[in-house]
DNA sequence: TAGATTGTTAATCGATTAACAATC
DNA sequence: TAGATTGTTAATCGATTAACAATC
């Protein structure tokens, strides 16, 4: 789509996300898409219908559990609010940490967990920590009643059916970059 | 497969991996597996082989581009080393961090960056730089010659056909989290 | 109208799984 | 031998894509 175009064709789409045109009008069918015969879809309807069919219309609010360096670099990333994904509170064990600030957001000892998330409308926990904390931090996360969790540590967690869980693993992402390279 | 286990069947294997049995036979029938009938597979072999298949017998140097908060969590992730993948140069253009060390790692500046990855055969670049520097890190990276690229800048990449390019969305993790909250 | 592009069907393709002979 | 489990075939399932009537 050229810019200031406000309307795409599915050829287009496909293009930009680098799939067959039938795919995309295949798949936009299942949600009454407002495109167009001969013309196309409109770029910021198809927009708006697409964040409202991902349930991306209201903010989500989001707990860091580690405020490491990891921790720091997620409290920190522009893109969440971005995206309407709030950072609402921040948690280490550390006691040098807990009181300082990160961002303008409070760092909260663990114990804290519970309460805060209650409080403050937590559904994404976010873990953060070393692997040997993860376990612990997922269960009171979970007691507090967050809906999901993304995990970064390298560890497995308990599945629990309560909440689901998401494992983003820096590993295995080189090891596919490695692999392709002998491929 | 209980600890001390030094066999394991497909039924062992899939349950541990949330799969199919049958899947996991037909997936190890491609490289010649080390199953036995009636028994199962030998476990240090099959490791072993799967090491072997999937390119992971070597180490491969890793630079990380971004000596940030998320620059220095990865070049201090522990998985990285216990993995295969050596950490071996960090760049910023941040003065006042380059010349200093992290994890005994020098902080070098992006001019460094060609001599630096082919002195030390860097063949995995990761970019954890704000999204405005991610182009030209990864211009300089190609043209330093590494074949894959890890990137966390919330940033789409130029195409290049000489290097796979990898992207972590942190956000499109959290959208998909907060999709399966509504369903 | 002629040209363009959607929405949808039907065909194709590939991936998953059930089933079972082979065999330890 | 009897029981277990693989390796592989054939059947099933679902996802992708080509094709085209509908229609702007």
């Amino acid at each position: 789509m050229a810019a200031g175009q406000d309307t795409c064709s599915s050829e287009q789409l496909a293009d930009g996300a680098g799939v067959n045109p039938a795919q995309v009008r295949k798949d936009l069918s299942f949600i009454d898409p407002p495109g167009v015969r001969g013309v196309g879809y409109d770029v910021a309807e198809l927009q708006a219908l697409l964040r409202r069919e991902l349930g991306l219309t209201r903010p989500y609010r989001v707990a860091i559990a580690g405020a490491g360096n990891l921790g720091s670099a997620l409290t920190m990333y522009p893109g969440f609010n971005e995206s309407g994904f709030e950072v609402v509170a921040l948690f280490d064990t550390d006691k040098t940490k807990i009181g300082t600030t990160i961002n303008a957001l409070l760092v909260e000892p663990f114990d804290k967990i519970r309460g805060i998330v209650a409080a403050k409308s937590v559904s994404i926990g976010i873990i953060a920590t070393p692997a040997g904390a993860a376990q612990e931090v997922a269960d009171r996360f979970v007691e507090a009643g967050v809906r999901s969790i993304l995990n970064f540590a390298p560890a497995v967690l308990k599945r629990s059916s309560a909440v689901e869980v998401k494992r983003v693993d820096l590993t295995s992402e080189l090891q596919i970059l490695a692999y392709h390279q002998n491929q």
